[in-house]
DNA sequence: GACCAGGCACATC
DNA sequence: GATGTGCATGGT
């Protein structure tokens, strides 16, 4: 179903998604993403936040912060246990430890002591390196290289398929690498913009594009021709 | 009590 | 290759 009025009279994507930015920046205002004051802690965020609600992950950091627990060395030293017992709110517990020890174990197997020197290479080797850290998928490699890295790597996400599939951007069953590589070829390759885009489909996805649709008053009502479909 | 939240790995078919 | 399941807390 490709009904928007503003679809069909654009001649290609890029006119699409740079109104969709438009109309929901005008709405939310600048998201200012990622949170977190350190590459590191938006690192620990990206999974840490796998499928949990951001208010648990935020208790989860601040656990570590109190322990003075927010380094590479202090967290890889840590036994998997103990850090599970203080990430314990942001769900998943025993697997994200895991997963969290594993990350920074690649990282210092690449001889950093800290993620800043990690992240330094360009993004297409550190999205592969990244995705072979088991627990690390698509879209966790491309939020720690987006908003922890700073470098272009669209994040695709639970609400960003939704909303694409039902305003009728991409095909029901198009996959991860096929919608990054839609809004990375029709958007221009600055990561200012992908970081504050995918916070704005966030921004959609949470007050409008639901499970259970509440499309009143949402940014992408007017890309219908009818009525909104978040 | 049910549903949902900014996934991923693994087993099975 | 596609689909199903386990992982787990906390807010609504």
């Amino acid at each position: 179903m490709r009904n928007t009025v503003y679809w069909s009279a654009m001649d290609d994507a890029t006119e699409l998604l740079t109104a969709m930015y438009r109309a929901m920046r005008a709405h939310f205002g600048h998201q200012h993403w990622w949170p977190g004051d350190s590459p590191l802690e938006i690192c620990l965020g990206a999974i840490l936040t796998q499928n949990t609600n951001w208010t648990n992950v935020e208790k989860a950091v601040a656990n570590l912060l109190a322990a003075g627990c927010m380094s590479v060395p202090v967290l890889d030293e840590m036994p998997a246990d103990v850090l599970a017992k203080l990430i314990r709110p942001a769900g998943y517990f025993n697997v994200k430890a895991r997963r969290v020890k594993h990350f920074i174990a690649r990282v210092r197997q690449a001889g950093c002591d800290g993620v800043e020197a990690f992240l330094a290479r360009p993004a297409a080797d550190l999205r592969a390196d990244l995705l072979s850290v088991n627990g690390i998928g698509p879209e966790t490699a491309d939020s720690i290289i987006l908003y922890a890295a700073g470098k272009p790597s669209f994040v695709i996400d639970a609400y960003t398929c939704r909303i694409c599939r039902r305003h009728g951007l991409i095909g029901p069953r198009d996959g991860y690498e096929t919608v990054k590589a839609f809004f990375e070829r029709s958007l221009p390759r600055r990561a200012a913009l992908w970081n504050d885009y995918h916070a704005q489909l966030v921004a959609v996805g949470k007050h409008f594009c639901r499970p259970r649709p509440h499309c009143e008053g949402c940014p992408l009502e007017c890309f219908e021709h009818d009525e909104c479909v978040c």
